[in-house]
RNA sequence: GGAGGCAUAGCUCAGCUGGUUCAGAGCAUCUGCCUUACAAGCAGAGGGUCCGCGGUUCGAAUCCGUGUGCCUCCA
């Protein structure tokens, strides 16, 4: 069959990935082989492919496919999780279109609508991840609000409330006034926002005409406000002891408090004190005992208590309250002001700080072991730089806040009596018997008890993912657990570090009384051209699925792999793609090479001079192959991609192939087709981890395979230590022939022009075993060996071989060959000097390692041939 | 305010434990090629005070300090 002209990508991807599932190599049952593990960041259920998962899962797909080939029992876990919020506020949107009220519709209702929109719409993700080619384990796929999860979230909640982990308290929280509902902190993005800072005068109270002047971003909490704070060694101030104020507008006395939390320097060195809505005037409003008054509702209008603009949104009444305050002359002045405002990961509205009950997880206890086993390396992260950032943040851990008031998600398994006495349970049978046991009494009268209205956080059950996909929850000692956890590498975006990773290895800890995985490898972070990070909200990500299409899914991996370094951001750049999408090409332009020969094979046909190539092409291999394991135990992916790219292009397809290319119209040898293939062959396993489409196919193609014979489960070959001799020739040959061509390109030589090529060399029978193919190479119809100098030819070095091209073309120009050399002696000299330094300074000899002095003086000797050599190929001209 | 990172070719970036396998890759540029697979290609070439300054060392792109400029996280 006549192949293409080129690799296409379209029909290759879809069938090796159904053949590969088909054939059940995504699947993994425990056996006898070691395990590799790796649970996949379960996706929002909401999210499609962007960037940043392009590169998160290639990365553990890459891993998992090296694992295989290495003979591990491998298992990718694939599944989603149930984003509360994301997903609440796509149902809410949903229900609106279709003319719903979500306030109308009764929870179990909207759980119906949301499930139904789950199954229709959600996870997308997965299918795309198809396409990019991921071997996960489909059979496996999990999501986070499944029935057995579900259990498990609140078995786990129930187990850590009566630990005495869990409690719930009124505390200040973040809360999101769009979702209407509290979020940690580790949900609130910071952002430097343009504002303007308002100076407010507040009168003192007596009845002078006097003054105290605020500045403030948020005029509109001035309702809510209950003290003024300064300094104490404050001297401007120093006189108001005892005195009190007058909040404007609402005309409220509030005491003048006096606290050395006052930066002085900041605007008027005084401080309004709105103890409801600023979680630095809340702690100092316990310290002196202030009054709370909290000014606005859970959509952010304004309360009841705020006595002014009730109902009205706060961003208004900002603005009104500004011209109110001017009108009642109050306002001193404005100004401009940049500073950090809050934002909802989710929703993108700006966080209001609020007094709130709700429940939270204690993590003084459960942070602990996450943490030594974190410094210790038993978990160990790469890049290891992040240890620092994880151990900052669990040395300052706060209580984390995971109750949400919304309706998708586990529902906390709280239940009340009239008295509000709280009965925690698995089951609302569970509670009521509690309650039945505890107060009999108050049972009989009110049998009913009523449960918290509102769902956990989602990372409370995400962080379970590791032990919960394997089962723990129905039991714990089962064998797909022991066999696969903990799991070996956890590929993650630093990003999550807190929300997910820190927690991951509590929850291990706490639960399994184990680590949750071995390694992290954190990703970078993917960005646009411009620095920024590709995100949703930004719409600067591309549409992978289209970059799929254009260039095929093995390019878009290549692209994310070749430019991340570990643990480095990466900009994203589209001549990336080009390159993988080339490289897909010359490889299947190989094949094609490789396949015309088929009919042409001869088995009387002498190897001669072929031998050498192969011999030498098999060092390559063994060579890289080794540096191939260690670049990939540290994670350095990138490097190892280009190492691969470099053997292959350059390596393989520019000089092996040539150099065992058989001349127009000859046969070749049997045995060097062999070889060919059999190189071919492993060079693409190599690099199929991180192609494997592309690879996948030019191993079919090249040859007939059995049913279940594919490149995927191939087990790698072992290589032993490569022979330094051989490469080196090669490396000679190689600089000899680009050597021999930049003289002929410099002289205006046409590639057709034939010369004659004369070496003075030491290295006479090197040059016998590689004759024939340094003729092709440089298309000389005669090489051969002499002591004398040769006038009239061009002249070069390399290395100390010196070489004279014989030539009938007009036109070498003496001038260009002069300063060729010329270039290169004075080069020389420079560099003599510089190590003749080196070895004449005593204290390099005495101090320097002796096998660094040795390589000195081979270089000296090197360079002092060399010289030679050159001047006497300048004295000629 | 606290913590961390980055600065290397025109652009985007590699360069692990200090020493010519150290100054490299891709893209871009220049020259020559439609050479028996590949013009999405082949054969070559040019291009860098490794941000400034100071130090440690026999030796620094690499280690330390400092300045400048960018970025990220946390408060």
């Amino acid at each position: 069959m006549e192949l293409s002209k080129n690799f296409q990508h379209k029909e290759a991807e879809q069938h090796w990935y159904e053949h590969w599932e088909n054939a059940g190599y995504f699947a993994s049952k425990p056996d006898n082989r070691p395990a590799y593990t790796i649970v996949i960041p379960p996706p929002n259920v909401t999210g499609v492919l962007h960037m940043g998962h392009a590169l998160n899962d290639t990365v553990q797909d890459v891993l998992l496919r090296r694992a295989k080939m290495l003979g591990y029992n491998t298992c990718w876990v694939p599944g989603t999780d149930h984003a509360s919020i994301a997903t609440e506020a796509k149902v809410v949107a949903m229900l609106r279109d279709q003319g719903i009220d979500k306030s109308k519709l009764s929870r179990d209702e909207f759980l119906k609508h949301a499930y139904e929109w789950k199954d229709k719409y959600g996870g997308i993700i997965l299918q795309q991840l198809k396409k990019l080619g991921c071997a996960l384990d489909w059979e496996r796929t999990n999501f986070t609000m499944d029935e057995d999860y579900y259990a498990a979230v609140i078995r786990v909640f129930v187990d850590l409330y009566n630990k005495g982990s869990i409690y719930r308290g009124v505390k200040m929280i973040n809360w999101d006034p769009k979702a209407k509902t509290a979020l940690s902190d580790e949900e609130v993005i910071h952002k430097q926002t343009n504002s303007k800072l308002y100076y407010v005068r507040y009168k003192l109270d007596g009845d002078k005409e006097e003054y105290i002047t605020i500045a403030t971003v948020r005029p509109e909490t001035i309702l809510g406000d209950t003290a003024v704070c300064v300094h104490p060694e404050d001297e401007r101030y120093a006189h108001l002891k005892g005195r009190k104020c007058i909040i404007p507008l609402v005309n409220r006395e509030v005491p003048i408090i006096f606290d050395d939390y006052i930066d002085i320097e900041f605007g008027t060195g005084a401080l309004k004190v709105t103890p409801a809505h600023d979680i630095n005037d809340y702690n100092l409003g316990i310290k002196h005992n202030l009054q709370v008054i909290d000014t606005l509702n859970e959509d952010g209008t304004m309360s009841e208590a705020a006595g002014m603009y009730i109902g009205q949104d706060r961003f208004d009444v900002r603005k009104q309250i500004v011209k109110d305050l001017d009108a009642a002359g109050h306002l001193v002045k404005e100004e401009d002001y940049s500073n950090q405002v809050g934002f909802s990961e989710r929703t993108d509205a700006v966080i209001e700080p609020r007094l709130s009950m709700q429940w939270w997880c204690d993590m003084s206890t459960l942070a602990k072991p996450a943490l030594d086993n974190v410094l210790n390396n038993n978990i160990e992260f790469h890049p290891a730089k992040f240890k620092n950032l994880y151990r900052h943040w669990m040395e300052n851990i706060k209580d984390w806040c995971i109750s949400r008031q919304l309706w998708w998600g586990q529902r906390i398994p709280a239940w009340y009596d009239i008295e509000n006495t709280i009965y925690v349970g698995k089951t609302a049978e569970d509670a009521h018997e509690q309650y039945r046991s505890q107060k009999p009494e108050l049972a009989e009268k009110h049998p009913e008890l009523r449960q918290d209205e509102d769902v956990l956080d989602t990372w409370f059950s995400s962080w379970l993912w590791p032990m919960q996909v394997f089962g723990w929850n129905e039991n714990p000692n089962n064998e797909e657990l022991k066999y696969y956890y903990p799991t070996k590498t956890l590929v993650t975006a630093p990003e999550i570090i807190f929300f997910w990773v820190a927690r991951m290895i509590m929850a291990g800890y706490e639960f399994m009384g184990e680590k949750p995985f071995s390694e992290v490898y954190f990703t970078g972070i993917v960005r646009d051209k411009k620095g920024r990070k590709m995100s949703k909200s930004l719409g600067n990500s591309p549409d992978l699925l289209q970059l799929i299409d254009d260039y095929g899914a093995d390019s878009v991996r290549f692209s994310v792999m070749i430019s991340s370094p570990a643990g480095n951001d990466l900009l994203y750049d589209e001549s990336t793609l080009e390159q993988g999408r080339n490289f897909g090409n010359k490889m299947w332009n190989a094949l094609k090479l490789i396949k015309s020969w088929e009919g042409r094979l001869d088995d009387n046909v002498e190897e001669g001079d072929v031998h050498f190539a192969i011999d030498w092409m098999e060092q390559r291999m063994a060579e890289v192959s080794h540096q191939l394991a260690e670049l990939f135990k540290d994670f350095r992916l990138s490097e190892a991609l280009k190492t691969l790219y470099s053997l292959i292009w350059d390596d393989f397809c520019s000089w092996y192939l040539e150099w065992v290319k058989p001349a127009m119209g000859a046969n070749m040898s049997h045995h060097v087709f062999q070889r060919t293939v059999d190189m071919y062959e492993e060079l693409l396993q190599l690099l199929h981890p991180y192609v494997p489409f592309v690879t996948e196919e030019i191993y079919h193609q090249l040859r007939d395979r059995n049913v279940g014979h594919d490149l995927i489960i191939k087990q790698l070959s072992e290589y032993g230590e490569p022979n330094v001799d051989i490469l080196k020739q090669g490396k000679l040959l190689k600089e000899v022939i680009t050597g021999i061509r930049d003289s002929r390109n410099k002289n205006q030589l046409k590639p057709k022009d034939s010369i004659k090529l004369w070496i003075t060399t030491k290295h006479n029978s090197f040059y016998d075993t590689v004759q024939e193919i340094l003729r092709r190479q440089v298309n000389a119809e005669h090489i051969g060996f002499t002591d004398e100098v040769k006038p009239g030819t061009i002249t070069t070095v390399v290395q100390t071989d010196k070489l004279y091209i014989e030539t009938e073309a007009e036109g070498i120009d003496v001038e260009v060959q002069k300063d060729k050399l010329q270039k290169e002696l004075d080069y020389l000299k420079g560099f003599l000097i510089s190590i003749d330094k080196k070895l004449g300074n005593e204290r390099f000899v005495q101090n320097a390692k002796p096998e660094i002095v040795e390589t000195e003086r081979k270089k000296k000797s090197d360079a002092e041939a060399k010289i030679k050599a050159l001047e006497e190929s300048i004295g000629l001209l």
